[in-house]
This record gives C-alpha cells, sequence and structure tokens, in this order.
DNA sequence: AGCACA
C-alpha cells in the first residue's frame, strides 16, 4: 500500500510530463528567461517560477508532451547544457502532469504583500518593527499581523502594486537586522508573497493592527484575538459590533453542510453575496456576506440557535464577524461568490427545476411551515442512521441539489428534514433565486437529502461508481 | 541540484 504511490524520483526512469522541472535556476529568474529557454521547443502554456526554498526551481509545461520530450531529449545529448545568465539549469521532467494554480496567489503582483515571518512568535517581533523595515519601501498604509499554522503573520498594505513589489523583491528571503530583535530570537527570515486583498479592513489600532491613514482610529489596548468585537453602546452598556457579514459556527454537524445549504438557509432573508468555509479548532465554521448589517442582523436573529436540520443536527451559534468584505474563490466547495455573474446561481436553478418538475419529497418535508419549529434534541443525542461510507465522496455527481445527506441508507430511516424555514415567524422563505419573480415564492423549500427524479421510485439510490 | 499548490 504505502511503497505503491509514488513514481520513482530517478530522472531516466521518470515518466515523460508536458511539465518540466528546472533545477539551478540563478536567483529570482523571471518568467521570460524561463520562455526564451525553452519556448525554441515548442508552445508553452503555463510556468511557475521561483518556486522551492531557495526560489530557484520552476516548472514549464508545453501545449504538447512531444515537445516537452524534445527539450529534455535536447539537452540530455548536448554538449552544451542549458542555461540561463550562464547557470547551467537541469531539466527533468516533472511528476505532474500539469502545472495547477499558477498565479492563482502569491505571485499576481498587488498592492497587500503577505509577509511570514519563520522562526518567530508573535511576540518577539512587534508591530513597530515591521512598520519600519517595510517603511523604507514606501508609505506603509494598514498593518494586520496573526498568528496562523505558518507562523506569524502580517499583511502590509502599500499605496501600489510597484511599491509592494519593490518591498518584495528587496526582503523575501532576508532577514530582519538583528538589533531590531529580542536576543532570543535566532534566525528570522522573511517569506513574501501578494495577497488577494487590495484593502485592509483595520477596525482599531492596536497590537496587532494598525491604520496609518486614519489617526482616528479608536485604540484597542486590549485587542486581544478570539474576543468578540465590541464598543460601548449609547446605554453604556456593552454592544456587539455590527457587521453585514456574519460568522456562523456549526454545533453539532452529523451532516455535512456544504456551501450550497448555507446559502440556501441564509438566501430566506436577503442576498448572499459571498459564503466561505473554513475549519476552526476541529468544528466548522462559516462566514456569510449579505450587502449591508441590517438584513445580516434580521438573519442573525432568526437563525441564532436554530437547526439546519430535524433533531438538533448542525446548530446555527451566530455572531457578527470583523469581516466586512469577504475575499474568496468564486466558486469551489469551500467557498463561492455570488456577486460574479454565472457563478453559483446553476445547483439552485437546477434544484429549483427538479423541485417543480415534480419530484418525490418526503412526507416531512410538508414540515418547514410557520409553528414547526425544528426539534430540539440535546446535545449529542443523534439518531441512528449516520453511516461514514455514506459521505459525499461516494455520491452520484449528476444530482446538482446539495449533496448534503450523508446517510440516507434505504429505505430512509428518520429522514432529517430541512426545517430552517420555520425560524422565520409567520413567513414563507422567499427564495432569492436569480431569474425569479419578486414575492413568487413558487419554490417549495428545498427538501435535503432528496434524490430527486432520476431514479424510478422504489429503487434504490445510486451511490458512487 | 531533486518537485509547486491546496
Amino acid at each position: 500500500m504505502s511503497s505503491t504511490s509514488g513514481q520513482p524520483q530517478f530522472r531516466y526512469t521518470q515518466t515523460p510530463s508536458k511539465v518540466l522541472h528546472l533545477r539551478n535556476l540563478p536567483w529570482e529568474c523571471t518568467e521570460e528567461e524561463l520562455v526564451e529557454l525553452c519556448k525554441p521547443f515548442g508552445k508553452i502554456v503555463n510556468t511557475k517560477c521561483n518556486v522551492g526554498a531557495n526560489r530557484n526551481q520552476a516548472f514549464v509545461e508545453f501545449a504538447d508532451l512531444n515537445q516537452a520530450i524534445s527539450m529534455v531529449s535536447y539537452y540530455a545529448s548536448s554538449s552544451e547544457p542549458a542555461q540561463v545568465r550562464g547557470k547551467t539549469v537541469y531539466i527533468q521532467y516533472s511528476n505532474r502532469q500539469e502545472i495547477v494554480n499558477n498565479k492563482s496567489s502569491g505571485d499576481v503582483a498587488g498592492n497587500v504583500l503577505l509577509v511570514t515571518i519563520e522562526g518567530v512568535e508573535a511576540g518577539d517581533v512587534s508591530i513597530d518593527v515591521i512598520h519600519l523595515v517595510f517603511s523604507a519601501f514606501g508609505f506603509v498604509h494598514k498593518i494586520a499581523t496573526f498568528e496562523k499554522a505558518a507562523g506569524f503573520q502580517a499583511l502590509i498594505q502599500f499605496s501600489d502594486a510597484e511599491t509592494a513589489s519593490s518591498a518584495r523583491n528587496a526582503l523575501d528571503g532576508r532577514s530582519i537586522p538583528r538589533y531590531l530583535l529580542p536576543e532570543h530570537v535566532g534566525s528570522c527570515h522573511l517569506r513574501i508573497s501578494f495577497s488577494a486583498h487590495t484593502d485592509l479592513n483595520i477596525k482599531f489600532q492596536s497590537h496587532r493592527s494598525r491604520d496609518y491613514t486614519n489617526p482616528y482610529l479608536p485604540v484597542n489596548p486590549s485587542a486581544i484575538e478570539g474576543t468578540m468585537q465590541s464598543t460601548i453602546g449609547p446605554d453604556g452598556k456593552k454592544k456587539e459590533l455590527e457587521s453585514n457579514v456574519l460568522l456562523a459556527s456549526i454545533e453539532n454537524m452529523q451532516y455535512a453542510v456544504t456551501v450550497d445549504v448555507l446559502h440556501t438557509v441564509f438566501s430566506a432573508f436577503g442576498t448572499v453575496q459571498k459564503i466561505a468555509i473554513f475549519e476552526k479548532n476541529g468544528g466548522m465554521q462559516a462566514l456569510i456576506q449579505y450587502p449591508d448589517v441590517t438584513t445580516a442582523a434580521v438573519a442573525k436573529e432568526a437563525l441564532e440557535g436554530h437547526c439546519i436540520y430535524d433533531g438538533g443536527y448542525c446548530k446555527l451559534h451566530l455572531s457578527y464577524s470583523r469581516h466586512t468584505d469577504l475575499n474568496v474563490k468564486a466558486h469551489n466547495d469551500r467557498s463561492r461568490d455570488y456577486t460574479i455573474p454565472e457563478s453559483g446561481i446553476l445547483p439552485l436553478q437546477q434544484a429549483a427545476a427538479v423541485s417543480s418538475a415534480g419530484g418525490w419529497q418526503t412526507p416531512q418535508a410538508t414540515s418547514v411551515y410557520p409553528g414547526n419549529m425544528p426539534a430540539q434534541l440535546p446535545d449529542g443525542q443523534v439518531g441512528g442512521s449516520w453511516d461514514p461510507s455514506m459521505q459525499a465522496s461516494g455520491r452520484p455527481t449528476f444530482v446538482s441539489v446539495p449533496t448534503t445527506f450523508p446517510g440516507q441508507t434505504y429505505p430512509p430511516p428518520a429522514v432529517p428534514t430541512y426545517s430552517m424555514a420555520g425560524a422565520v415567524p409567520g413567513t414563507m422563505p422567499v427564495q432569492h433565486v436569480d431569474q425569479s419573480p419578486a414575492g413568487m415564492a413558487t419554490h417549495r423549500p428545498p427538501q435535503y437529502g432528496l434524490q430527486p427524479s432520476v431514479r424510478p421510485a422504489g429503487q434504490p439510490p445510486f451511490y458512487g461508481q
């Protein structure tokens, strides 16, 4: 099992690939230099430069396998080695068949840098030191620091991509001068890439965030991470700081909660602009972005403490996020940007089409009307139908309804019912599906777990292959 | 001089 997973790493036994792996490149070798070297052999469709710890490796993808083979063959028998700036470059087939995600992040020049400071803890490098170091290249607008798995990180916002690039080029791989660091810190290398952010959202001047463009920003001397953002209301009471973005944590998650499920649930209160799902200390959390604070507040009030499924499953806890505009990938399984045309609406449209085409429904599907609040079981009380082997990965891909119902054995025992609609007192949930006439709530509430219409009634559901 | 990204 374990020894069969990878190809041998020896160059003469590697299987050919359109992708070539180049080593021993000069420092900060540009894409142009790479293309110059490779283009005599064929059409280059993608590159990835400055790879590896020393940033002296690269990948080049040819349009055709034969072009890659011709380059490798040529240099295998050439008396002149491949060279860039006089340095011998070693070429071999990559062990991957294509370059993925090139320039998706970290390589597109932007005005905000993501800086990872290796080998230090958050307390070792003050925000003032970071400011000092990066101010050498231009006016630093904002800094936000945080601790991630990768280590201590900072987002540093400059006026423009040119300034940010000059800072990156000068500082990437370098170390902060010793005299600016505490004695006990050994080495502290900077790893710098471009962030996809363009404008950081700094709420307070604090020991972990700074906005140098706004001297009037309130100071929060104890901006402890994880503490709910709050402010003092007019009544003198502490008041949660509102936001158009909700942070949802999901308790007792016995069923998969997907972006599509969340979109449907939260769309009952207004247009959902963006959703991002992520893991946080073993649990699942999601950020849901509305256009305005009011809508978010209504959704928060209505949904807090309610469960997505009957039986106390997937209980929602909502708070306001510090974010105001999520920076998410347009369409993947963890995030969605519904403000981009053509993205994200397909699943719902198809779901609606299937639903109105008279797909079958479970008897429980009628229980979503007002007055049927989800039964709240005590925590930890679960039904007996959970079957981990029925997880989403083995599900048919032709069913476009959110693939959220993992445990549907046949016949289905105790089908958990999508029941959020009951959380909106006295109203039918309005499905904000694009191209559906406003107010015409013709869709039935979504019925998760159904495998509508794609199989004849009485036949077992189709799983996997 | 020996394989990225999530």
